[in-house]
DNA sequence: TTGTTTCATAACTGATGAGTTATGGATGAG
DNA sequence: CTCATCCATAACTCATCAGTTATGAAACAA
């Protein structure tokens, strides 16, 4: 079966999309025409890229008359954050650069 | 070209390479026969997952006679945890759920 | 209504990659 | 020196997926 982790991770996977999502972050709600005038891809291209991040979670879509706005929901790395934090703790106390890795987490 | 970024999600994006990499966080270190045993694939294709993994920093490798034992380097997932804080941040005061997502970050 | 714009979907192509079996090199056991 | 074991690589198959062009639906403009 596929995991809502899965699909967090398979949609982050692709430098298309994650830089999509990258955009949304920084710039915030964008319209597909924007977002396609600088992906790189063709406008299908850009919209499938969209649905992938819409399936895991981290953007909605806004419809205004013709146009979708689509804007980040960071709150969708929750478990990406959650996964990289347990990966460090079950390694921790046995050697390695756990607390380098916190410090950086901790703000 | 493939930036150091890119490797280490693809190489967390495949759930049977992620679970090997689990597997080495929880239990510590592993020869390649001991991972095999309970992966679910052949051990052509657990060496290779091993070396996608070696590639994007997150295990090193230590040769033990006929033997390769086989170690997380947790060190190697600070750049994901960088860009998660960073996607968060930029998207910081707009109106959503950082500060679950800082609260979940800080211990 | 007619035409234009915006986006999504369908249909297809090509590349990538995860899996397999086969094999070989290196080490250890006898 | 055999022979088995452990692992990596080669060679191949098959599915998945990122990209394309073509098209259609819906909203606005005239």
């Amino acid at each position: 079966m596929e995991t809502q982790t899965d699909l967090l991770f398979r949609a982050l996977a692709d430098p298309t999309r994650r830089a999509l999502f990258e955009r949304l972050c920084r710039e915030g709600e964008q319209t597909v025409g924007a977002l396609t005038a600088t992906a790189g891809v063709s406008q299908p291209a850009v919209s499938k890229h969209l649905a992938a991040l819409k399936a895991a979670g981290l953007v909605a879509d806004r419809h205004e008359g013709r146009q979708t706005h689509y804007s980040p929901r960071t709150a969708a790395l929750g478990p990406l954050a959650d996964w990289t934090k347990d990966m460090s703790r079950f390694w921790e106390g046995r050697f390695d650069a756990l607390e380098d890795l916190l410090n950086r987490m901790d703000q």
